[in-house]
DNA sequence: TTGTATTCAGACCAACTGGTCTGTACTCTG
DNA sequence: CAGAGTACAGACCAGTTGGTCTGAATACAA
């Protein structure tokens, strides 16, 4: 949704106008955080900022839009895999990539989830933000289900399900493990990729814990 | 931290005005929550509220306070268990009571969560919160703890993280599960808790999934 | 009855909000 | 060299923010 003008502006402004906006949504939030706050470590005037965008909800999308690009890199152009095995040898392959993504730009990860969070509650809001969300969760979704075909992931839940208690355990191990005010190491970050792989293949393993599966209301 | 003055007031105004905040606090998040809409919202002029409250943060640690203290009345009075099989009855037992506290008043660990995280964000917020909350994390904790002392729980992992990943994983559930409009039925609620339940125990499982336990940078 | 707290109602405040608008320097075209 | 379009700068706007202050109605004590 963000203006064409803006696609072909100087990238160092570019990359200043949405590294600020970033930061800025990250520590206040899509309500909270301030235009005037973001022009002035941005050093953007108000006149150049109304030039770029519409208004702020069109500047929240266009942060969202590019960190969730960058994230979605690692999911390009990848075949569907053949079987239970390589399901989750593809899925490996791909947390690979989305780490090295992650060490790149490493508090993108929180704010996506954050700021698509806070967009997604806008009724308003998320109809901007659908078009280019669309195809990145299907894609997701679309290579979960597969997992479910293939019987390496339980199929006892929807996925949409399965999908959002992950990203609730990607959110809460990055509060945890990823240090507040520089950026992460090397070695932090592959601790928490092993934790978050642990965690998401117990709570995707189509066997379970000791305990019968879930139907509808078990006593 | 809240004023005395307001413990000993109506409890109708209380209430109201409690619950306004809570309902606005949920909606927009602490930064983004209006005091005048909930001074409208509860009928409350300017001059009550400020005689009643000191500012802003201290209504939002007082909602957050009340809040908790509602949701933590079932782990009141409850002996550490002694052997793995009571640790996870009483698990159950405390889950049982925390569902009908939940059922009275639904929206509220919605709340707490996500209040909570943001008074935590901020750190003059945080230390005003530190002194009523200490306990709280500390009974749960404690109770954490002795699970993995009777090997109930895994112990590769700190029990704070732990918790932190079972609240994400709470939230998640909570934000798929739960209706947005109307306040969640029976069978709703009692469906969430059996997921969350089978999920506690995925996560927290001892054995783990099929795959060696997490060191700190498994290949 | 008088004096003193208590309990508000709401006018008022500076600061800031997202957003508009005018002006202007610059570039490109004819 | 005129004129149109681009790319801003920043004054300005109405509305809202969290918070203060004055004043008055009421309650209670002496």
């Amino acid at each position: 949704m963000p203006r064409p003008r803006f696609e072909k502006a100087e990238p160092t402004l570019r990359e200043a106008v949405l590294g600020a906006a970033a930061r800025e949504f990250a520590a206040h939030g899509y309500e909270g955080a301030s235009i005037n706050r973001i022009l002035e470590s941005a050093g953007l005037s108000k006149g150049a900022f109304y030039y770029y965008f519409d208004d702020k909800a069109d500047l929240a999308l266009t942060v969202l839009q590019h960190a969730t690009e960058e994230l979605m890199e690692a999911f390009t152009a990848d075949a569907l895999p053949e079987d239970a095995a390589s399901f989750w040898s593809t899925m490996k392959a791909l947390q690979r990539r989305a780490l090295d993504t992650l060490r790149r730009s490493p508090r993108q990860t929180e704010l996506v989830s954050k700021l698509g969070q806070a967009l997604f509650l806008r009724p308003e809001l998320a109809a901007r933000a659908a078009p280019f969300m669309a195809d990145t969760r299907q894609r997701i979704s679309g290579l979960w289900k597969r997992g479910q075909e293939l019987g390496a992931v339980r199929s006892d839940l929807p996925v949409e399900l399965l999908l959002s208690v992950m990203q609730g355990i990607k959110e809460a191990l990055a509060r945890v493990l990823l240090p507040r005010e520089h950026s992460p190491s090397l070695e932090e970050l592959e601790r928490m990729a092993a934790i978050q792989w642990d965690f998401f293949r117990r709570v995707a393993d189509p066997t379970g814990p000791r305990e019968p599966p879930i139907t509808g209301g078990e006593e």
